[in-house]
DNA sequence: CATGAATGAGACTTCATTCAT
DNA sequence: TATGAATGAAGTCTCATTCAT
């Protein structure tokens, strides 16, 4: 019936998501507050007046952004946590590894960098991107430590202190990638690979060791 | 004589105090570009037209901001490491404590928040932020790891990788602070303290340590 | 149907119409720096935010204006010229007429005095000015010029001198018009027609005369 | 008493002259509205507030500009005319290139561009201006004219008419030089000693020629 | 007399949101 | 459903004028 596209009900299906990939781009890139609407309206091929159909203002556009984006993360990381075997460092490895090359460069880092921006000014957006994100997250990475501690694999260390700073270089790279990271800097620029292998380095040595420090 | 306030010299004299101190309190709190010229004035007790008697612009006045606030901080940092004579580790130990204690979770602290949340948006305020405070931090971690291997105190690491990676989990630490870490979250909050500590352990077992891992 | 006016579809088109009239208007009567944007936009029956959905900036509006009104000019004096097949001196006299009758009295010919006037203040103005009006008009006359005396009818005189001195009774009660003679001074009028006349007799009696001034 | 400079009741004297001088340059070089009163008085060399002590308001010190600089102006043209013998196209000739070379290329020459282009917001100083200034220059030319015509130098003309003929060119080339002269603009530079040359030898041929146009 | 810090109205421009078509 | 013309509040910055010193 129609040959050059997809029908009215077609179009109104597949609507949420050119926006909400649109939205996702220039939020990362602009920020909540620089992101233009009808920029965002552009990129999706609609008009300013079509988003408003689907999104009842910029702030709703956002929160589903993250839900659409945020969502998906957590799941798949519970996957790779649950069928997981090996050792405790080597599953470790293996999640920031994953984290870092499929999602700190991707686009979806990009708005863990917007949060943190605008995070003064959505209280409410706060408080939901710490339930559905922050504290998931955490909580994945706090049970690997005790796994590791319970098979003697770690020092029995603070687990909920050692899940922050084991998560902190890639959080950290991955708000560098989209920030001083994203625009050409003259004379500052972080190798990512050397900075997570000399932080892993570093952590899995203090700790496996079983070395006594030196007197 | 003067039962209404100080005199036109005095207030002359304190005005770019009182503006840097609202300017500090508002682009922390609100962001560089969600901050309003107008209500730093506000808050300074002045109107909008003196502010830029004092600096010519808003962009301006938030490097007037960068410099007082991180010209003292980088100066007492240097003291600090010239004046030195413990250990490497040590004196890394008592940056990072420092840097901690009188910056991260000051006001200061938040301008490196703000800097990453509007970095894509500002080339000219990124390009300065990365001189006058990125490089010369970076640098001064980078010589004390450098001071390390010389003398025999710590492995022949790849140095500014392992700079950065030592001071990430302040960085880390000072963004979360003025992020997620400033407005009441119910059922989530992060102990700094116990945090440095974790991962500064891991660094310097990490980084000392002599014995191999054990195969 | 529509008892309200023009559909938007139709509002649309003559918007730019509308705004180059208003603006034309307060160009002219204001000049160019004196002139509100604001007060373009109400003369044309918009708000503010309208007239740069047209128009995305005060300059621009301004350089529109004159290509709107000159780019008309240039072509019908072009006509003129290509088609005509009289005297050079007759063409001359036939384009100052047109343009002193049709140009220089009305509004458009405030234009040039609003350029006059705010040259020195805005430079890109002043470029587009001179490419798109000025050389453009100073090459017809100095093309007649050539003309004629190629021809044969005038003494071989600097062209481009005389093109300019040619134009400068028209260019001059131009300015006039629309400055001295545009607000009711008491006691000082000039009579347009009988000045011009008076010049033109006196440059065609110069540009032709054979004679020889008499020792 | 006072060895470093004038005493305060000569400083009193001197500083009209010295702030008419800044603002006339000002006024010439930017304009009215566009010339700032803290620029005219620091290059007078006295504070923004003085100046007001002087002057109550921007409008009265250009007011003040305009008197102090054309009474000279007048005052030397009648001089110049009154004491002068010789042919009365001589005498034209004198007075023209005598206001070429001491007026229209300089600073007070600027004035009349000035004002061209704030009359229609000063009609209280376009009529001064018409009075002290563009009457009496027509007075004289007028004059001049019908000398001649009464002592059998030139054609039988009108002269009103004629005399604004003969002042339009120095007059255009005056606004010419304050203006589009004033700027470096690529490709378009009018040579004023060509341009008055011309004007001046068309304007004496047509006004003496004795010779009939040839039929 | 002289100063210059301070003011605040007002200019240009942007952009989220609405609504007639 | 979809459009995009239209709005107007709000933001940065300027500058003539005032007045305490």
């Amino acid at each position: 019936m129609n040959p050059i596209g997809p029908t009215r009900q077609r179009r109104k299906e597949i609507r949420p998501q050119q926006l909400l990939a649109a939205a996702l781009t220039l939020f990362v890139e602009k920020g909540f507050a620089a992101a233009r609407v009808e920029e965002v309206a552009r990129l999706a091929g609609v008009s300013k007046g079509t988003l408003y159909l689907y999104y009842p203002s910029k702030t709703e556009l956002f929160k589903a952004v993250v839900r659409e984006n945020i969502a998906t993360l957590i799941g798949e990381a519970h996957e790779i946590v649950a069928g997981a075997a090996g050792s405790s460092a080597e599953l470790i490895g293996m999640l920031l590894t994953g984290w870092w090359e499929r999602v700190a460069g991707s686009q979806v880092g990009g708005l863990h960098k917007v949060m943190l921006a605008e995070v003064g000014n959505f209280p409410e957006l706060a408080q939901f991107y710490v339930d559905e994100v922050i504290r998931p997250a955490h909580r994945l990475f706090e049970a690997l430590i005790r796994r590791g501690i319970e098979r003697g694999e770690f020092r029995p260390v603070d687990a909920p202190a050692v899940a922050h700073a084991v998560m902190t270089p890639v959080l950290f790279l991955m708000l560098h990638e989209h920030s001083f990271g994203a625009c050409p800097i003259e004379g500052f620029e972080i190798d990512p690979a050397a900075t997570l292998t000399a932080h892993a380095d570093l952590m899995l040595q203090g700790l496996c060791a079983r070395a006594e420090i030196s007197p």
